[in-house]
DNA sequence: ACTGATGGCTACGAACAATAGCCATGATAG
DNA sequence: CTATCATGGCTATTGTTCGTAGCCATCAGT
Protein backbone atom coordinates (compact mmCIF):
# COMPACT_ATOMS: atom_id res chain seq x y z
CA UNK A 1 0.00 0.00 0.00
CA UNK A 2 1.13 3.55 -0.81
CA UNK A 3 0.83 6.21 1.59
CA UNK A 4 1.17 4.76 4.99
CA UNK A 5 -1.96 3.97 7.14
CA UNK A 6 -2.08 5.44 10.08
CA UNK A 7 -5.37 3.52 11.39
CA UNK A 8 -7.45 0.87 10.73
CA UNK A 9 -11.08 -0.26 10.86
CA UNK A 10 -10.38 -1.87 13.88
CA UNK A 11 -8.98 0.49 15.58
CA UNK A 12 -11.67 2.68 14.25
CA UNK A 13 -14.56 0.41 15.52
CA UNK A 14 -12.58 0.59 18.76
CA UNK A 15 -12.72 4.21 18.95
CA UNK A 16 -16.66 4.36 18.04
CA UNK A 17 -17.58 1.45 20.68
CA UNK A 18 -15.15 3.25 23.32
CA UNK A 19 -16.82 6.33 22.49
CA UNK A 20 -20.28 4.89 22.42
CA UNK A 21 -19.98 3.65 26.00
CA UNK A 22 -18.65 6.74 27.46
CA UNK A 23 -21.18 9.31 25.72
CA UNK A 24 -23.87 7.46 24.52
CA UNK A 25 -24.88 7.39 20.62
CA UNK A 26 -24.55 11.19 20.72
CA UNK A 27 -21.39 11.12 21.18
CA UNK A 28 -19.84 9.07 18.16
CA UNK A 29 -19.53 11.49 15.73
CA UNK A 30 -16.90 10.94 12.71
CA UNK A 31 -14.77 13.81 13.93
CA UNK A 32 -14.19 12.13 17.68
CA UNK A 33 -13.71 8.97 16.29
CA UNK A 34 -10.94 10.85 13.59
CA UNK A 35 -9.51 12.19 16.65
CA UNK A 36 -9.43 9.31 18.57
CA UNK A 37 -7.43 7.20 16.01
CA UNK A 38 -5.25 10.19 14.74
CA UNK A 39 -6.79 11.00 11.62
CA UNK A 40 -8.81 13.88 10.38
CA UNK A 41 -12.42 12.99 9.85
CA UNK A 42 -12.68 13.32 6.10
CA UNK A 43 -10.35 10.26 6.23
CA UNK A 44 -12.31 8.01 7.61
CA UNK A 45 -14.78 7.69 4.71
CA UNK A 46 -12.07 5.95 3.24
CA UNK A 47 -12.93 2.92 5.35
CA UNK A 48 -16.65 3.30 6.25
CA UNK A 49 -19.01 4.44 3.98
CA UNK A 50 -20.68 6.83 6.73
CA UNK A 51 -21.85 7.19 10.17
CA UNK A 52 -24.58 4.61 10.05
CA UNK A 53 -22.27 2.02 8.56
CA UNK A 54 -20.27 2.91 11.16
CA UNK A 55 -22.64 2.46 14.17
CA UNK A 56 -23.88 -1.08 12.63
CA UNK A 57 -20.08 -2.30 12.73
CA UNK A 58 -20.03 -1.40 16.31
CA UNK A 59 -23.28 -3.11 16.49
CA UNK A 60 -22.35 -5.88 15.14
CA UNK A 61 -19.14 -6.09 16.78
CA UNK A 62 -21.46 -6.32 19.88
CA UNK A 63 -23.27 -8.96 19.25
CA UNK A 64 -20.06 -11.17 18.19
CA UNK A 65 -18.67 -10.03 22.06
CA UNK A 66 -21.97 -11.41 23.68
CA UNK A 67 -22.34 -14.56 21.55
CA UNK A 68 -18.60 -15.38 22.14
CA UNK A 69 -19.19 -14.81 25.73
CA UNK A 70 -22.45 -16.75 25.77
CA UNK A 71 -19.91 -19.29 24.33
CA UNK A 72 -17.92 -19.45 26.81
CA UNK A 73 -20.20 -19.88 29.56
CA UNK A 74 -21.01 -22.78 31.19
CA UNK A 75 -23.99 -23.69 28.79
CA UNK A 76 -26.38 -24.31 32.50
CA UNK A 77 -29.17 -21.91 31.40
CA UNK A 78 -28.41 -20.28 34.51
CA UNK A 79 -25.13 -19.01 34.13
CA UNK A 80 -26.25 -17.82 30.60
CA UNK A 81 -29.09 -16.02 31.53
CA UNK A 82 -26.48 -13.83 34.01
CA UNK A 83 -23.68 -13.47 31.63
CA UNK A 84 -26.53 -11.82 29.52
CA UNK A 85 -27.19 -9.32 31.91
CA UNK A 86 -23.59 -9.30 32.50
CA UNK A 87 -22.85 -8.18 29.44
CA UNK A 88 -25.66 -5.30 29.37
CA UNK A 89 -24.01 -3.57 32.53
CA UNK A 90 -20.90 -3.96 31.45
CA UNK A 91 -21.71 -2.27 27.52
CA UNK A 92 -25.27 -0.78 28.62
CA UNK A 93 -24.93 1.76 25.48
CA UNK A 94 -23.68 -1.19 22.98
CA UNK A 95 -26.51 -3.88 24.15
CA UNK A 96 -28.92 -0.81 23.58
CA UNK A 97 -27.10 -0.70 20.04
CA UNK A 98 -28.32 -4.12 19.47
CA UNK A 99 -32.43 -3.93 19.16
CA UNK A 100 -31.98 -0.85 16.48
CA UNK A 101 -32.31 -1.71 12.92
CA UNK A 102 -28.67 -0.79 12.82
CA UNK A 103 -27.34 -4.39 13.68
CA UNK A 104 -27.71 -7.33 11.52
CA UNK A 105 -30.44 -9.14 12.23
CA UNK A 106 -28.67 -11.97 11.99
CA UNK A 107 -25.95 -11.19 13.32
CA UNK A 108 -28.40 -10.61 16.39
CA UNK A 109 -30.21 -14.13 16.25
CA UNK A 110 -26.92 -16.29 16.45
CA UNK A 111 -26.60 -14.52 19.81
CA UNK A 112 -29.19 -17.43 20.74
CA UNK A 113 -27.59 -20.26 19.50
CA UNK A 114 -26.21 -20.88 23.34
CA UNK A 115 -29.27 -20.71 24.36
CA UNK A 116 -31.10 -23.29 21.87
CA UNK A 117 -28.33 -25.59 22.79
CA UNK A 118 -29.09 -25.27 26.36
CA UNK A 119 -32.85 -25.43 25.78
CA UNK A 120 -32.40 -28.64 23.62
CA UNK A 121 -30.40 -29.91 26.38
CA UNK A 122 -32.97 -29.05 29.11
CA UNK A 123 -36.21 -29.96 27.27
CA UNK A 124 -35.75 -32.20 23.70
CA UNK A 125 -35.42 -30.79 20.58
CA UNK A 126 -39.09 -30.43 20.48
CA UNK A 127 -39.58 -27.34 22.62
CA UNK A 128 -36.62 -26.02 22.80
CA UNK A 129 -37.47 -22.80 20.49
CA UNK A 130 -40.64 -21.93 22.46
CA UNK A 131 -38.19 -22.46 25.77
CA UNK A 132 -35.29 -20.64 23.82
CA UNK A 133 -37.28 -17.57 23.09
CA UNK A 134 -38.97 -17.42 26.29
CA UNK A 135 -36.22 -17.11 27.75
CA UNK A 136 -33.96 -14.58 25.67
CA UNK A 137 -37.17 -12.41 25.57
CA UNK A 138 -37.62 -12.49 29.46
CA UNK A 139 -33.59 -11.50 29.75
CA UNK A 140 -33.98 -8.85 27.17
CA UNK A 141 -36.82 -7.27 28.24
CA UNK A 142 -35.73 -7.51 31.87
CA UNK A 143 -32.14 -5.89 31.15
CA UNK A 144 -33.60 -3.26 28.96
CA UNK A 145 -36.30 -2.14 31.67
CA UNK A 146 -33.48 -2.24 34.00
CA UNK A 147 -31.39 0.59 32.40
CA UNK A 148 -34.51 2.20 31.47
CA UNK A 149 -35.20 2.98 35.12
CA UNK A 150 -38.38 1.32 34.60
CA UNK A 151 -38.56 -1.08 37.95
CA UNK A 152 -39.17 1.65 40.04
CA UNK A 153 -41.07 -0.70 42.97
CA UNK A 154 -38.12 -1.57 45.01
CA UNK A 155 -36.89 -4.20 45.68
CA UNK A 156 -33.31 -5.47 44.83
CA UNK A 157 -32.99 -6.10 41.13
CA UNK A 158 -30.57 -8.55 41.59
CA UNK A 159 -32.46 -10.82 43.57
CA UNK A 160 -35.30 -10.20 41.11
CA UNK A 161 -33.38 -11.33 38.49
CA UNK A 162 -32.29 -14.45 40.58
CA UNK A 163 -36.22 -14.77 41.32
CA UNK A 164 -36.91 -15.00 37.26
CA UNK A 165 -34.58 -17.04 36.73
CA UNK A 166 -35.52 -19.55 39.00
CA UNK A 167 -38.78 -19.43 38.22
CA UNK A 168 -38.27 -19.79 34.33
CA UNK A 169 -35.94 -22.62 34.27
CA UNK A 170 -38.25 -23.97 36.66
CA UNK A 171 -41.31 -23.95 34.45
CA UNK A 172 -39.39 -25.63 31.79
CA UNK A 173 -37.78 -28.39 33.12
CA UNK A 174 -41.01 -29.94 35.30
CA UNK A 175 -42.72 -29.54 32.11
CA UNK A 176 -40.64 -32.86 30.71
CA UNK A 177 -40.22 -33.99 34.11
CA UNK A 178 -41.24 -36.84 36.04
CA UNK A 179 -44.90 -36.84 33.96
CA UNK A 180 -43.54 -37.86 30.39
CA UNK B 1 -52.74 36.76 24.91
CA UNK B 2 -51.21 39.52 22.28
CA UNK B 3 -50.57 37.98 18.69
CA UNK B 4 -52.68 34.96 17.95
CA UNK B 5 -50.78 31.80 18.59
CA UNK B 6 -51.04 29.70 15.42
CA UNK B 7 -50.63 26.36 17.17
CA UNK B 8 -50.36 24.52 20.41
CA UNK B 9 -48.14 22.73 22.46
CA UNK B 10 -50.64 19.57 21.82
CA UNK B 11 -50.68 20.19 18.33
CA UNK B 12 -46.93 20.23 18.19
CA UNK B 13 -46.45 17.05 20.11
CA UNK B 14 -48.99 15.32 17.97
CA UNK B 15 -47.10 16.55 14.72
CA UNK B 16 -43.80 15.05 16.14
CA UNK B 17 -45.57 12.21 17.43
CA UNK B 18 -46.50 11.03 13.54
CA UNK B 19 -43.30 11.71 11.77
CA UNK B 20 -41.57 9.82 14.63
CA UNK B 21 -44.04 6.61 13.41
CA UNK B 22 -43.81 7.86 10.07
CA UNK B 23 -39.89 7.81 9.25
CA UNK B 24 -38.63 7.07 12.83
CA UNK B 25 -36.60 9.66 14.98
CA UNK B 26 -34.36 11.02 12.52
CA UNK B 27 -37.05 12.54 10.86
CA UNK B 28 -38.96 14.43 13.47
CA UNK B 29 -36.51 17.58 13.50
CA UNK B 30 -37.63 20.78 14.26
CA UNK B 31 -38.02 22.03 10.73
CA UNK B 32 -40.61 18.94 10.18
CA UNK B 33 -42.37 19.47 13.46
CA UNK B 34 -42.83 23.25 12.40
CA UNK B 35 -44.13 22.87 8.89
CA UNK B 36 -46.45 20.47 10.00
CA UNK B 37 -47.83 22.89 12.14
CA UNK B 38 -47.75 26.19 10.21
CA UNK B 39 -45.14 27.73 12.10
CA UNK B 40 -41.36 27.92 11.18
CA UNK B 41 -38.83 26.06 13.25
CA UNK B 42 -37.88 28.95 15.88
CA UNK B 43 -41.40 29.30 17.32
CA UNK B 44 -41.25 25.95 18.46
CA UNK B 45 -39.09 26.85 21.04
CA UNK B 46 -41.34 29.39 22.69
CA UNK B 47 -43.53 26.20 23.95
CA UNK B 48 -40.62 23.16 23.84
CA UNK B 49 -36.66 24.03 25.49
CA UNK B 50 -35.04 21.96 22.73
CA UNK B 51 -35.76 18.63 20.23
CA UNK B 52 -35.07 16.51 23.39
CA UNK B 53 -37.48 18.15 25.61
CA UNK B 54 -40.19 17.43 22.41
CA UNK B 55 -39.21 13.54 22.28
CA UNK B 56 -39.51 13.20 25.92
CA UNK B 57 -43.11 15.42 25.38
CA UNK B 58 -43.76 12.29 22.86
CA UNK B 59 -42.71 9.63 24.38
CA UNK B 60 -44.52 10.41 27.97
CA UNK B 61 -47.59 10.85 25.98
CA UNK B 62 -46.75 7.50 24.36
CA UNK B 63 -46.48 6.23 28.07
CA UNK B 64 -49.99 7.64 28.67
CA UNK B 65 -51.29 6.14 25.31
CA UNK B 66 -50.53 2.75 26.42
CA UNK B 67 -51.42 2.92 30.20
CA UNK B 68 -54.85 4.13 28.94
CA UNK B 69 -55.28 1.34 27.01
CA UNK B 70 -54.32 -1.23 29.47
CA UNK B 71 -56.29 0.34 32.02
CA UNK B 72 -59.20 0.14 29.41
CA UNK B 73 -58.68 -3.60 28.80
CA UNK B 74 -60.81 -6.14 30.50
CA UNK B 75 -57.77 -6.96 33.48
CA UNK B 76 -57.29 -11.11 32.39
CA UNK B 77 -53.74 -10.68 32.19
CA UNK B 78 -53.97 -12.49 28.63
CA UNK B 79 -55.88 -9.37 27.36
CA UNK B 80 -52.92 -7.31 29.15
CA UNK B 81 -50.31 -9.15 27.04
CA UNK B 82 -52.32 -8.82 23.99
CA UNK B 83 -53.06 -5.57 24.21
CA UNK B 84 -49.31 -4.43 24.96
CA UNK B 85 -47.90 -6.06 22.16
CA UNK B 86 -50.62 -4.34 20.32
CA UNK B 87 -49.74 -1.01 20.88
CA UNK B 88 -46.24 -1.65 19.88
CA UNK B 89 -47.06 -2.84 16.50
CA UNK B 90 -49.78 -0.22 16.01
CA UNK B 91 -46.93 2.43 17.26
CA UNK B 92 -43.42 0.79 16.61
CA UNK B 93 -41.04 3.97 17.18
CA UNK B 94 -43.06 4.99 19.97
CA UNK B 95 -42.64 1.84 21.82
CA UNK B 96 -39.02 2.12 21.46
CA UNK B 97 -38.82 5.48 22.53
CA UNK B 98 -40.80 4.00 25.25
CA UNK B 99 -36.92 2.63 26.37
CA UNK B 100 -34.86 5.48 26.44
CA UNK B 101 -33.28 7.45 28.74
CA UNK B 102 -35.58 10.16 27.32
CA UNK B 103 -39.10 8.98 28.74
CA UNK B 104 -39.59 9.66 32.50
CA UNK B 105 -39.05 6.92 34.25
CA UNK B 106 -42.10 7.51 36.50
CA UNK B 107 -44.57 7.59 33.22
CA UNK B 108 -43.07 4.42 32.01
CA UNK B 109 -43.32 2.51 35.45
CA UNK B 110 -46.58 3.70 35.54
CA UNK B 111 -47.55 1.28 32.47
CA UNK B 112 -46.98 -1.31 34.83
CA UNK B 113 -49.83 -0.38 37.54
CA UNK B 114 -52.75 -2.71 35.36
CA UNK B 115 -50.57 -5.60 35.43
CA UNK B 116 -49.42 -5.57 39.15
CA UNK B 117 -53.16 -5.20 39.81
CA UNK B 118 -53.83 -8.13 37.82
CA UNK B 119 -51.31 -10.24 39.39
CA UNK B 120 -52.49 -9.78 42.57
CA UNK B 121 -55.66 -10.79 41.59
CA UNK B 122 -53.99 -14.15 40.15
CA UNK B 123 -51.36 -14.96 42.53
CA UNK B 124 -51.68 -12.58 45.90
CA UNK B 125 -50.14 -9.36 47.04
CA UNK B 126 -47.25 -11.49 48.39
CA UNK B 127 -46.03 -12.43 44.95
CA UNK B 128 -47.76 -10.07 42.81
CA UNK B 129 -44.87 -7.63 42.13
CA UNK B 130 -42.12 -10.49 41.04
CA UNK B 131 -45.03 -12.24 38.94
CA UNK B 132 -45.52 -8.65 36.87
CA UNK B 133 -42.14 -7.86 36.06
CA UNK B 134 -41.79 -11.28 35.09
CA UNK B 135 -44.46 -10.58 32.54
CA UNK B 136 -43.68 -7.09 31.64
CA UNK B 137 -39.80 -8.33 31.37
CA UNK B 138 -41.16 -10.88 28.90
CA UNK B 139 -43.45 -9.14 26.84
CA UNK B 140 -41.11 -6.32 26.20
CA UNK B 141 -38.70 -8.12 25.21
CA UNK B 142 -40.57 -10.33 22.83
CA UNK B 143 -41.87 -7.34 21.27
CA UNK B 144 -38.29 -5.52 21.08
CA UNK B 145 -36.45 -8.74 19.41
CA UNK B 146 -39.81 -8.90 17.09
CA UNK B 147 -39.29 -5.43 15.96
CA UNK B 148 -35.40 -5.83 15.78
CA UNK B 149 -36.12 -8.89 13.82
CA UNK B 150 -34.22 -10.59 16.20
CA UNK B 151 -36.71 -13.69 16.10
CA UNK B 152 -35.25 -15.80 12.43
CA UNK B 153 -35.41 -19.59 13.50
CA UNK B 154 -39.14 -19.89 12.13
CA UNK B 155 -42.87 -20.21 13.72
CA UNK B 156 -45.08 -18.02 13.68
CA UNK B 157 -44.82 -15.28 15.68
CA UNK B 158 -48.38 -14.55 16.76
CA UNK B 159 -48.45 -18.54 18.01
CA UNK B 160 -45.25 -18.00 19.52
CA UNK B 161 -46.48 -15.01 21.55
CA UNK B 162 -49.20 -17.23 22.13
CA UNK B 163 -47.70 -20.05 23.72
CA UNK B 164 -45.44 -17.46 25.70
CA UNK B 165 -49.01 -16.21 27.43
CA UNK B 166 -50.05 -19.44 28.17
CA UNK B 167 -46.51 -21.09 29.77
CA UNK B 168 -46.52 -18.09 32.05
CA UNK B 169 -49.94 -17.71 32.83
CA UNK B 170 -49.69 -21.24 33.67
CA UNK B 171 -46.60 -20.82 35.69
CA UNK B 172 -47.91 -18.61 37.79
CA UNK B 173 -51.66 -20.16 38.82
CA UNK B 174 -50.37 -23.65 39.06
CA UNK B 175 -53.62 -24.41 41.59
CA UNK B 176 -55.53 -23.24 38.57
CA UNK B 177 -53.63 -26.10 36.16
CA UNK B 178 -56.03 -29.26 35.77
CA UNK B 179 -53.33 -31.85 37.39
CA UNK B 180 -53.54 -30.50 41.01
C1' DA C 1 -55.47 55.63 22.47
C1' DC C 2 -51.42 53.72 24.81
C1' DT C 3 -48.68 50.47 26.92
C1' DG C 4 -46.62 46.15 27.37
C1' DA C 5 -46.33 41.21 27.26
C1' DT C 6 -46.12 37.67 23.95
C1' DG C 7 -45.97 34.70 19.60
C1' DG C 8 -44.03 34.61 15.27
C1' DC C 9 -40.55 35.93 12.12
C1' DT C 10 -35.83 36.74 9.70
C1' DA C 11 -31.03 36.41 10.30
C1' DC C 12 -27.35 34.28 12.16
C1' DG C 13 -23.74 31.13 14.38
C1' DA C 14 -22.09 26.60 15.65
C1' DA C 15 -21.71 21.65 15.04
C1' DC C 16 -21.71 17.91 12.18
C1' DA C 17 -22.07 14.75 7.97
C1' DA C 18 -20.39 14.08 3.71
C1' DT C 19 -18.04 15.26 -0.84
C1' DA C 20 -14.41 17.16 -4.04
C1' DG C 21 -10.10 17.39 -5.23
C1' DC C 22 -5.16 17.77 -4.22
C1' DC C 23 -0.79 15.87 -2.39
C1' DA C 24 2.46 12.60 -0.51
C1' DT C 25 3.98 8.04 -0.33
C1' DG C 26 5.88 3.84 -1.48
C1' DA C 27 5.09 -0.78 -3.92
C1' DT C 28 6.12 -2.41 -8.21
C1' DA C 29 7.37 -2.69 -13.23
C1' DG C 30 10.84 -1.76 -16.40
C1' DC D 1 17.55 2.83 -10.05
C1' DT D 2 13.76 5.40 -11.70
C1' DA D 3 9.08 6.18 -13.32
C1' DT D 4 4.37 4.97 -12.56
C1' DC D 5 0.25 5.00 -10.18
C1' DA D 6 -2.97 3.39 -6.78
C1' DT D 7 -4.06 4.79 -2.33
C1' DG D 8 -4.50 7.15 2.34
C1' DG D 9 -4.67 11.47 4.29
C1' DC D 10 -5.47 16.29 4.04
C1' DT D 11 -7.75 21.05 3.26
C1' DA D 12 -11.67 23.28 1.62
C1' DT D 13 -16.37 23.34 0.96
C1' DT D 14 -21.45 22.39 0.92
C1' DG D 15 -25.77 21.24 3.03
C1' DT D 16 -28.43 20.27 7.04
C1' DT D 17 -29.81 20.89 11.53
C1' DC D 18 -30.13 22.81 16.20
C1' DG D 19 -30.50 26.71 18.77
C1' DT D 20 -30.17 31.94 19.82
C1' DA D 21 -30.69 37.00 19.05
C1' DG D 22 -33.39 40.47 18.18
C1' DC D 23 -37.18 42.70 15.71
C1' DC D 24 -42.12 43.24 14.64
C1' DA D 25 -47.03 42.63 14.97
C1' DT D 26 -50.90 41.91 17.73
C1' DC D 27 -54.17 42.37 21.14
C1' DA D 28 -55.57 42.77 26.65
C1' DG D 29 -56.22 45.96 29.88
C1' DT D 30 -55.78 50.36 31.55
Amino acid sequence: MPTPERTSLDEIVGAAARLLETGGVAAVTMQAVAADVGVKAPSLYKRVRDREALLTLVGNAAADDLTQRLDAASGRIEDLLLVFRGFAHERPEAFRLLFTTLVDADKLAATSAPALRATTAAVGPEHALDAARLLTAWATGFVTMELAGAFRLGGDLDDAYDYGIAHLVGSLVPATDPAE
